[in-house]
DNA sequence: CTCCGGATGG
DNA sequence: CCATCCGGAG
């Protein structure tokens, strides 16, 4: 029997993810800009979605300098849509440090990476696995589904000794050559999203099904045991203020939802002792937002914007302009169910 | 350790 | 409509 890295390789070169566009090669190695860049991009979104968000990204700021140099604001814009904009704060962070700290030199090993904002275990193994060919097992949440169904193991909650345990296993897989580590590191994670998925697994193309032990069991659904996540229930109310086609907005810098992106503003200051104009509803919405059920109660309330005490961070944009300022992808819904986003291009 | 943060595709 | 996908703060 060939071992697990040379069938996964074999495998990969067919059937695996080839021809990213952070993969590039220049002189025979990857840009690591743009596999930091497509990395953080990756973190709990799927390929699908960053596929796009990269290439504009990529023009917007084609290099770590480009990045440093760039206003946060400009950076949450191009974020916009893609959702945990922390990720987008940590890359300005780095970027800004690799450039003022680091004399533009990016990390070149693992340990290193980790050092940079937002960069964990499993990021940090797959940049310097990919840029350097370092010999570092990666553990991301497809990997891990590999091994734990390889292995029997339920690996529930993902405790601090069976993350170990599961390392221990990744490390004994990796291939014996260094020259491998890039193709290795992509493919087992590909391995994971395509073949071994979460989901309906298919097993039946599976290049290293022989020797696994959940599928020689018939048990592959058992795991890695499926752990229920609890949802909290969250209110939000919106008012949309508005003045003819304006609408304002403010950036939300609270340690909230959307933080950093554009909201309707709230707690709206008059000039003078005049009472707001009063709000009228338009309707809720039921959505699903990071971990919790949120109900959105949309209000509407028509106001001439010289009466009100504006600061910095509050924005004027009309429907044409809104298209261009970052809103979470449920405002940017609501706007339109109510007419305010022009589809003009 | 527990909890939190967004959006999507099947 | 439910499952999925990492890092860091507390």
């Amino acid at each position: 029997m060939k071992k697990f890295a040379d069938r996964l390789i074999k495998w990969g070169i067919k059937e695996g993810r080839t021809a990213l566009p952070w993969k590039d090669k220049i002189n025979g190695s990857y840009d690591p800009y743009k596999i930091w860049v497509s990395e953080m991009m990756l973190q709990q979104t799927r390929l699908s979605a960053v596929l796009p968000k990269f290439n504009q990204f990529i023009r917007r700021f084609p290099d770590v300098e480009k990045l440093a140099s760039s206003t946060l604001e400009d950076v949450i814009q191009v974020w916009a849509g893609l959702g945990y904009y922390r990720r987008a704060r940590n890359l300005h962070e780095g970027a800004k440090i690799i450039v003022k700290e680091r004399g533009k030199v990016f990390p070149k090993n693992a340990a290193d990476w980790k050092t940079i904002p937002g960069i964990g275990m499993s990021t940090a193994a797959a940049i310097s696995s990919f840029v350097n060919g370092e010999k570092v097992a990666l553990l991301d949440a497809n990997v891990c589904r590999v091994l734990c169904r390889r292995y029997c193991l339920e690996n529930t909650n993902s405790r601090v000794k069976e993350k170990a345990q599961l390392m221990q296993l990744a490390t004994n897989l990796l291939p014996k050559k260094k020259s491998e580590m890039a193709q290795y590191s992509q493919y087992i994670m590909d391995l994971g999203a395509i073949v071994c998925k979460a989901t309906q697994p298919a097993c039946y193309k599976c290049p290293v099904s022989e020797d696994c032990k959940s599928f020689n069991s018939e048990a592959v659904d058992l795991y890695p045991k499926k752990v229920k996540l609890t949802r909290r229930e969250k209110q939000i109310t919106w008012v949309l203020t508005m003045d003819r086609d304006l609408i304002l907005l403010e950036r939300q810098n609270k340690e909230e939802l959307w933080k950093s992106l554009l909201v309707p503003a709230t707690e709206l200051q008059i000039k003078g002792n005049f009472p707001l104009p009063r709000k009228i509803f338009l309707r809720s919405y039921r959505v699903k937002v990071s971990n919790c059920d949120l109900t959105v109660n949309v209000w509407k309330r028509k106001c001439i914007f010289d009466t009100l005490k504006l600061t910095t961070h509050h924005r004027i944009v009309n429907k044409i302009m809104i298209r261009k300022v970052p809103v979470p992808r449920l405002l940017e819904k609501v706007l339109k169910d109510f007419d305010f986003w022009s589809d003009a291009s």
